[in-house]
RNA sequence: CGGGACAUAGCGCAGCUCGGUUAGCGCGCCUGCCUUGGGAGCAGGAGGUCGCAGGUUCAAAUCCUGCUGUCCCGACCA
């Protein structure tokens, strides 16, 4: 008898995404406002996503650098739009050894300042650049409203912080790091994307122009899930930062930041798990199959010894698993136990099994279950986590597909939205006050005009002024 | 930051309206037995300054005030 405690996604979204979190104990509430625990199954998750793109960095030229978490106040001041944009945001340390500080410490909330003050010492000549640095590290934003992962008070994130001798070399960078993080979800997150630029409304405080990538989740609502900027020479003018060209000329360096953060994890939640808890995509898990022998005591050894005979090679082989052999749990308990924690693979080996030669194999994602001969296990496996990891692209991308929709009718648009949310590529005039009016009236926010979007004729579907291109607009998260 | 709800054992809750023995229940946890193919059973046991700080009272989980935290709904944001 299966004990339910996650509430049903269709019964309530927002305490479904929640009590998946806490029971697949992916981290807790701390003691902090707005700040959680990542716990061990959590930071695993993290873990994968920061090696395998620290490697997609690193073969792109990058290297990794840290800088501190405290940042002088009056840097912050220094980019006009950057305090502006930061100010409501920032965690300030006003005293320091029992005495008040001559001048207040920000927590970072990015890095821009701290490392524009040090790109000026190391930048003379055209023969000092690019910098191509990222740093791994933990930020503050103070927020009026936490949620687990998709927004917390103190995160995890990267930070790239590269600076060039010009202007192309920059936006290169730029679209070069957007397009690796859509790689990066839609490869091993399983996470389709759509990539895209922001609106002036929605860019990075500071930036010249900001690129995204935007998934859908289950809830049929967006998450800005990855950002890249070009921050134009914004940042090298606010700090001084110049270099003599080849031409012998001064010159103000161009720069780019990019980052993605622990949010990653939340979109995983939102985007695959299911009433039975969470779903890893197997490329991300730490634990891609566990085994549950199912023993009495008489039998113990001979089935934990053909669970070890027959994950032999598996390490070798790059399977990431386990053998359970607690024997304080049922098996059925440890069903439900490592479905509730989105193990991809699980495989059942009994005295009826093991008679016949055979194993259980059931996959998390369909909940399907297949009998097969030991000897075809270890394929059989390899060949599942690959499927899986494809299904649950596609089954993604089918709900996302299923429920983006082209559109010029604005009530048609409104209503769906309210019904069922949804994305919407849409006609829009350019204006701010459209934009703002899409989302003070219906929540829509523009997300992104996407990089391969049709370039047609049309209306806005705010006012009606003539567009040239349709962008995606969609709540968001 | 505004509006609403909640805060009692690790978790979920009852008790509070109408103050009065030793604050209960389920799950979990510990010990033992027995079990093990979808969250077993029996017996025994441990575990609480009732979110925090004040106040009223002979007496507060219960009444009053303040604070903090969580959740939900808004406004703001990765």
């Amino acid at each position: 008898m299966a004990k339910q405690n996650i509430t049903p996604r269709d019964k309530d979204y927002s305490q479904w995404y929640i009590d998946v979190v806490l029971q697949s104990k992916l981290a807790d509430y701390a003691p902090v406002k707005g700040c959680m625990v990542i716990r061990p199954n959590g930071y695993g998750l993290w873990e994968n996503i920061q090696k395998t793109l620290d490697e997609m960095f690193k073969e792109t030229g990058h290297v990794n650098a840290y800088f501190p978490l405290l940042i002088p106040e009056s840097f912050i001041h220094k980019e006009a739009e950057h305090v502006e944009g930061f100010s409501p945001e920032l965690a300030v340390m006003t005293h320091a050894g029992g005495k008040k500080l001559e001048e207040p410490y920000v927590l970072r909330p990015t890095s821009e300042t701290i490392i524009w003050s040090m790109y000026k010492k190391w930048i003379q000549s055209w023969r000092d650049l690019p910098i191509l640095y990222n740093q791994w590290a933990n930020v503050f934003r103070w927020e009026m409203r936490t949620r687990l992962f998709t927004r917390t008070t103190e995160f995890l994130w990267q930070e790239g912080h590269t600076a060039h001798a010009t202007q192309e070399e920059a936006q290169e960078e730029t679209l070069k790091m957007v397009n690796i993080y859509k790689e990066f979800a839609e490869e091993f997150m399983a996470m389709p994307c759509y990539i895209g630029q922001k609106t002036d409304k929605e860019k990075f405080a500071g930036a010249v122009s900001t690129y995204c990538i935007e998934p859908m989740m289950q809830n049929k609502i967006a998450l800005q899930a990855g950002t890249s900027h070009n921050l134009g020479q914004n940042f090298a003018k606010a700090f001084d930062v110049t270099y003599q060209s080849k031409e012998g000329k001064l010159e103000y360096v161009w720069a780019t930041s990019w980052g993605v953060s622990t949010r990653l994890i939340g979109g995983l939640v939102h985007q695959h798990s299911d009433d039975n808890g969470l779903v890893i995509p197997p490329k991300l898990a730490p634990i891609q199959a566990v085994l549950v022998p199912i023993f009495k005591k008489d039998n113990k050894e001979e089935i934990i010894g053909k669970c070890k005979e027959i994950t032999e090679n598996w390490k070798n082989a790059g399977i990431r698993f386990k053998i359970d052999d607690r024997d304080n749990y049922k098996p059925g308990w440890k069903f439900n136990e490592w479905e509730l924690q989105g193990i991809p693979v699980r495989i059942e080996i009994g005295p009826r099994d093991l008679a016949e030669n055979q194993v259980v194999i059931a996959r998390r994602d369909t909940s399907e279950k297949v009998k097969v001969s030991v000897e075809s296990v270890t394929e059989t496996v390899q060949n599942l986590l690959v499927d899986i990891q494809s299904s649950l692209f596609d089954k993604a991308k089918k709900l996302r597909d299923e429920n983006t929709f082209t559109t010029d009718d604005y009530n048609w648009m409104v209503k769906k939205n309210d019904e069922d949310n949804g994305f919407f590529n849409i006609h829009w005039c350019g204006s701010r006050a459209c934009e703002d009016k899409l989302q003070n009236d219906n929540k829509i926010t523009i997300r992104c005009i996407p990089f391969d979007n049709p370039q047609e004729k049309g209306k806005c579907i705010v006012c009606g002024f003539e567009s040239n291109e349709r962008v995606l607009a969609a709540k968001s998260f």
